[in-house]
DNA sequence: CTGGATCCACACCGATACTG
DNA sequence: CAGTATCGGTGTGGATCCAG
């Protein structure tokens, strides 16, 4: 994964963002740049964690959700999902400025898909431990 | 959910076996871990084939069916796969060698999700992809 | 409080050559 | 046919310091 996932984002060209003629193998699928932006270490988190409040977030309250995280990718994710369209971005002008984040209907919108794959790892995600590690225990 | 966070998994030292002091992350979230595979340049492609064909495929019917694959990433994605329990790999000891591949259960139960994504992709990726266009068109 | 800038370790993946 | 071995480029993400 992910991918250090996937990807078009992490080893194809960026800057042309659309197919050209030539390009038949389709690098711009739609689910493969999806699974490059959920691939990324926090993207899912914080969708989780917006959704799950339903309504804006500061910067250090996201933080505190979603522990690990340092402040540069907090920034960096949320402005990643900001420039797709799935988070909006409020600043209060007082001082210090107090930012808000939020999920768009957009962004909203993705909380159920994420749920799905939510519900087949932990259904299934132990089965697949289990099995890498009989494959350590007893390997062929 | 996403709330176990931090994983050694992606750039922690593996080596060095020991945790450092500051580490009291969660174990392992499950989703973390699903995305981490699926993010994969391949992954979900190679699922998404072998759920279609539904019956087994050989290697170099796969490498046709996931164009631009190259001969190394396709041997190690449906390694990673067979050690997880989602593929089956079976070996007819023919001269030249004959190898299968398949869905196991386990497996095919993954396909559904998968399809949630890729509705979703299709879907709303076009959004996206315009949202960040107005971005680099229209800079603040 | 909310970031940006920089440095760097490491993991992913492509290209190529070799093997049984 | 179906792999493995190896090299190297590139991107991701953590740590740390600086700034408004």
């Amino acid at each position: 994964m992910v991918t250090g996932g996937n990807q078009i984002h992490k080893t194809a060209p960026r800057g042309n963002a659309r197919a050209r003629r030539g390009d038949l193998f389709t690098p711009a699928c739609p689910t493969r740049k999806l699974l490059d932006r959920l691939g990324g270490k926090w993207t899912s988190m914080l969708v989780k964690v917006l959704g799950d409040a339903g309504t804006e977030v500061r910067f250090a309250e996201l933080q505190r959700r979603a522990p690990g995280i340092s402040r540069k990718m907090l920034a960096q994710t949320l402005r990643d999902l900001e420039a797709d369209g799935l988070v909006t971005r409020r600043v209060e002008p007082t001082v210090p400025p107090a930012v808000h984040y939020a999920l768009t209907p957009l962004g909203t919108t993705l909380v159920g898909p994420l749920d799905t794959l939510r519900d087949w790892a932990e259904t299934h995600m132990g089965t697949i431990d289990d099995h890498r590690q009989r494959l350590v225990r007893s390997p062929a």
